[in-house]
DNA sequence: ACCTGAACACCGTTCAAGT
DNA sequence: ACCTGAACACCGTTCAAGT
């Protein structure tokens, strides 16, 4: 059976989640497939393709949500247990933005949250509320690490929803 | 005369500023001061240490505010024309974040934010704020390398460190 | 004290050639 | 259509040996 973009995607998602970005790397990702580094380029243009396509599949799921606090809630929640995922995002959201569908759901719910009409301050409110939880999840993991360094206690993860929770009741409504 | 740290620093700035996080390597910075790449790590630990002291080196000269969103606005207009500054502050934020000194300054005028007393949530808002100023800073530079990529007009700095007031001034106000 | 030079163990990407 | 194999042009870091 040929390799398929789903497969390259799928095995990347597995090495992020298991042992970070750094070890993501696209001649791993082909050893541990099984083919050549240059097999990869038949299904990925680069890369930075790979990055967007597993953070597309880190926000397939994605419900709908009607309040701010309780998407980044959720984004935050599914992000904290994938290592580096906040620095994935941001690869994606430099390179390709419309394909990190939380970024759109934001700005969904920007008028709700009491922005002003018009698409600017809407986009600007919606990576602002992205940027809140990516930093949160940032800290939060980089807390875990150097506490594991350190063999003192982690910090627990509802500790991280309810920040994140927190600041973006803040930033809703201005 | 010998190498000294500051002359490594100063180096690794000038190629941050002039061509970007990407050119920025130990064996491109050993070339340039003309020495082996070995040398390097007689001044700094390893290019982590090097990029926090880089970031010491851009918040430097930071001045004292009483006010959120003009701390903010001066550290966008600082980093922005510095290629990828943002994602240099985010490794010396993962790696040191007491070498950061405008998240202590941040720090210091949470109260003033309308922040409730403890040590952590202003430790939290200051480093909410600091994400939304790197967001910003990330996503003008973005925007502005898309435009030269496809040869339209980039983005006003300005309009950026409009952005960045705004953001700061939402953020603030509980 | 400070640096060289060479090595070690890697990277991302391309591309002719194969099947 | 899909992949191999090898190459190209790099990385960060270490360390014996030199001065």
């Amino acid at each position: 059976m040929a390799l398929t973009r789903a497969d390259v995607v799928a095995t990347a998602t597995r090495i992020l989640r298991d042992y970070g970005l750094a070890d993501l790397t696209m001649r791993r990702l082909a050893r541990e497939l099984g083919v050549g580094p240059g097999a990869l380029y038949w299904h990925v243009a680069d890369k930075q393709d790979l990055l967007v396509a597993v953070t597309e599949g880190l926000m397939a799921r994605l419900p709908v949500h009607h309040d701010a606090a309780e998407l980044a809630c959720w984004l935050a929640s599914t992000l904290l247990p994938v290592p580096d995922a906040a620095d994935v995002v941001r690869v994606a959201l430099a390179w390709r933005p419309e394909a990190v569908s939380a970024l759109g759901a934001f700005e969904e719910l920007a008028s709700a949250a009491g922005v002003g009409a018009g698409v600017a301050p809407r986009e600007a409110w919606a990576r602002g509320a992205l940027d809140l939880v990516l930093g949160a999840v940032s800290d939060h993991q980089e807390a875990a690490r150097a506490a594991v360094a350190r063999q003192s206690e982690p910090p627990a993860a509802g500790q991280a929803e309810a920040r994140v929770r927190a600041a973006l009741t803040r930033w809703s409504r201005g």
